[in-house]
DNA sequence: TTGTATGCGTTATCAA
DNA sequence: TTGATAACGCATACAA
C-alpha cells in the first residue's frame, strides 16, 4: 500500500512548480515540449495517477456518462449498452449504468443517484409506466443534458433517438397482408410508451389501407413476457374466428408463441404467418425462422452515446437537432413466408 | 443553471458551522437530533446536494465499483450484471461497467481506466486470451479487492465465483451416457478459460467412468458462435461414425446446431442427444427444448457484488474465503430425452 | 454537543 | 514559458 504519488512530488523531484507539471501533464500549449516529456516520463517512472476527484472538484465536471435503463438482462439492450460503452471508452468517458426495473419509483431513484453523482449527461430509456419527465426537471434546470432513446417522450431540450417505429409496424402489417393474410391479430406492450404506440398505429394504418378488419379483438397490450406468449395461443384457440396473422412487438414473446402454436397443431407460416420485432438472435433459432424488424440496437446505443459526447463538447447544439430517427429493416424469414415456397430460413 | 449549494451555506443559514452540518448529514452521533432534522430540512428546502468529488477526495474512496467483462450483449452476462447492480444500487455504489471484447489489450486498458478512476474495488471476468493477471498488479499492490467471477484463474487474495465447471460438464455428459448416447461430442471455447478446460474434463472423466471412447476427433475448441454452430453440422457429416450425444458447451451455440441438424435430416434426440450450457432463454424456444445446465447468472452477480461490499465493508476477509462455489442444476428438456417418450417441453 | 482549522490534489488566475 | 496562490467542498483532529 505505498504513497500516492502527486504532481507535488513530480515537482519536487524535477525542481519545478506543481502548476508547470499540471499543465505539462494536460498537454497545456504554453509548455515548452522538453519539459512536457521531461514530466511524462518521471511521472511513468514514478507510477503517478491522477486523481480524478481532486481533478473534478476544481473542473467542475466527471466525464461520466449516466444510463438508465428498464432491464439490463434484455438481448436488446444489452446490445445498446455495448454500443454505449464502446463510444463512451474511445473518449475516455466512463458509464454508470442502473436499471429501473420497469418501475418510475426507481427511475426517481436513480435519477436523483444520477444527480448527485453529477454525471456529465444522462442517457435514458424510460420505464413502462413513466408518465413525464419530472423527475429530470433537476437536470433541465442545471443544463444537464438528457438524450432519451427507445423509448421516449418528446420535449423541447432534449433529444430522441428512435426508430420509425409506427413505419416499422405499418410494414411488418403490409407484409403481412402481401402474404394473404386478412385477419392480423397484433400483440403489444404499454401503450403509454412511443414504441408500442406508434407499432400499433402502423398497424392500425395498414388495415385501414387495404380495407381490414380490426378493433379491440385483434389488439392486445401485454407485458410480452414468455408466459404473454403461451397465454395468447390460448387466446388464439378461444377466438370465433382465429386470426390468420400475428404481429407481435417482441422477438421472444413471439418466438415462445410459435412453440405453442405449432405445439396445438397450428402451422406456422400456413395456418398462421408471424412476424417479430427487434431481430433478436432467437429469431434465428427458432423454426420457421422469425420474420422481424431488424432494430439496430448497438448502433442506437453508439449515435446515443456519441450524440451525447458532441453535445459536451460543444459540437452539437441539443435545440438544433430533435429527433434521431435510425432506420430499420424488414427481415423476412420463414415465419410469414406464404407467397414463396422455399423458405429462407439461414 | 442556479449556483450550487454548499454545507457553508446551510451553516450561514442556520447560525451553525459547517462542520456541524456534514456531520449531521452524515447522522453523526454526536450530533442532537434536533439539529439533525434541522440540518436536514433546511438541506432539501435549499436543494443541496452533496459532492462526491469534494468528499471522495477528502475520504479517500469513490464509493464506486469497477466491471470489467468479456462482452456485453450476451445473455448470460447481462442477467449477471443485473443482479450487480441490483446488489450496488441497494448498497449506494455505483457501477462503472466496460467490455474487453475478448481481448486481453483491451482488458488491460480498462483495468488502466478503472485504476485511475480510483474504484473501490472490481469485478472481472476474463478475456479469451487472458494469460495472467498482471495487469492487476497494480491493484494488489494497493489493497484493491478483486473479485474473479465465471471465467478466473486461482490466485492469492483473490475471491474465485465459479460453479463447479468440471462437474456441470460431467452431469451434463452423465445424462448423456444415461440416455443411451456411446459417442458423445463435445463442443467448448478456448481452454485457456477454466470454464471450458474443467467441462472438458468432467466430459472426459465421465467417459472413463463408462468405459466410453473420447479422444481428439470428438473434442472441438471453437469459439461457440453462431457460425461455429452451424460448421459443427459439417463436421458431423464429414465423420465416419457420426456421435449419437452432442455436448455444446453454449446454448446459443447449440440451438443454432440442432436446427441446422434438424434441416440436414437428423433427428434430436433420437438420431444425435443435445445438451448445451447455462440456460440461455432460447433453450425455451428451439424445439426440441433444449435441455441445459442452468447457469445462475443473477446469483452470481449478486453474491459477486455482495462479497466485494462486504469486503469494502470489513465484514469478509478475501483472505479465508477464496473460492464461492455456486450450485448449478442439470435441467432436461426434449433435445436429450430418450428414455422417457413424452419430451418435458414446456 | 458544537466549533476551528487544516488538508485532500487539482487547476485557473494572475503575475513574473 | 513558468511560478505563486487561491479556490473547489468536504471531513476530521483537536479544542472548547
Amino acid at each position: 500500500m505505498q504513497k500516492e504519488i502527486t504532481i507535488y512530488d513530480i515537482a519536487k523531484q524535477l525542481e519545478l512548480s506543481p502548476a508547470t507539471v499540471s499543465r505539462a501533464l494536460n498537454d497545456h500549449p504554453a509548455i515548452n515540449q522538453n519539459t512536457k516529456t521531461l514530466v511524462a516520463n518521471k511521472a511513468m517512472e514514478m507510477g503517478y495517477r491522477s486523481n480524478m476527484f481532486a481533478s473534478n472538484l476544481r473542473r467542475q465536471r466527471t466525464k461520466t456518462i449516466g444510463v438508465i435503463v428498464p432491464r439490463l438482462d434484455s438481448a436488446f439492450m444489452s446490445t445498446v449498452l455495448s454500443g454505449m460503452e464502446k463510444v463512451a471508452n474511445e473518449s475516455s468517458y466512463n458509464l454508470i449504468i442502473s436499471q429501473s426495473l420497469e418501475s418510475v419509483t426507481k427511475e426517481i431513484a436513480n435519477a436523483k443517484t444520477m444527480f448527485d453523482s453529477r454525471v456529465d449527461g444522462l442517457l435514458v430509456s424510460l420505464a413502462s409506466d413513466t408518465d413525464n419527465l419530472d423527475h429530470f426537471n433537476t437536470f433541465f434546470r442545471k443544463g444537464i443534458p438528457l438524450i432519451l432513446f427507445d423509448r421516449v417522450i418528446a420535449q423541447k431540450n432534449c433529444i430522441n433517438i428512435v426508430i420509425d417505429n409506427q413505419k416499422a409496424g405499418y410494414d411488418a402489417t403490409i407484409h403481412l397482408i402481401n402474404q394473404g393474410c386478412k385477419r392480423i391479430l397484433h400483440v403489444t406492450g404499454s401503450l403509454k410508451r412511443n414504441v408500442y404506440a406508434d407499432r400499433l398505429r402502423g398497424y392500425k394504418l395498414a388495415l385501414l389501407e387495404h380495407g381490414l378488419t380490426g378493433g379491440a379483438e385483434l389488439e392486445r397490450s401485454t407485458n410480452l413476457t414468455r408466459q404473454d406468449g403461451l397465454d395468447l395461443v390460448n387466446y388464439i384457440k378461444s377466438m370465433a374466428i382465429p386470426p390468420d396473422g400475428l404481429f407481435i412487438a417482441s422477438d421472444f414473446c413471439a418466438a415462445t408463441c410459435i412453440t405453442a402454436l405449432k405445439q396445438s397443431g397450428f402451422s406456422v407460416p400456413t395456418d398462421i404467418a408471424v412476424v417479430g420485432f427487434n431481430d433478436d438472435p432467437v429469431s434465428l433459432v427458432i423454426d420457421p425462422g422469425l420474420t422481424t424488424i431488424h432494430y439496430p440496437g448497438q448502433e442506437m446505443g453508439e449515435i446515443a452515446a456519441q450524440s451525447l459526447i458532441n453535445h459536451l463538447n460543444g459540437l452539437l447544439r441539443l435545440s438544433t437537432t430533435n429527433t434521431i430517427l435510425l432506420n430499420h429493416e424488414l427481415v423476412v424469414r420463414g415465419s410469414s413466408q406464404r407467397v414463396v415456397s422455399q423458405s429462407t430460413l439461414p
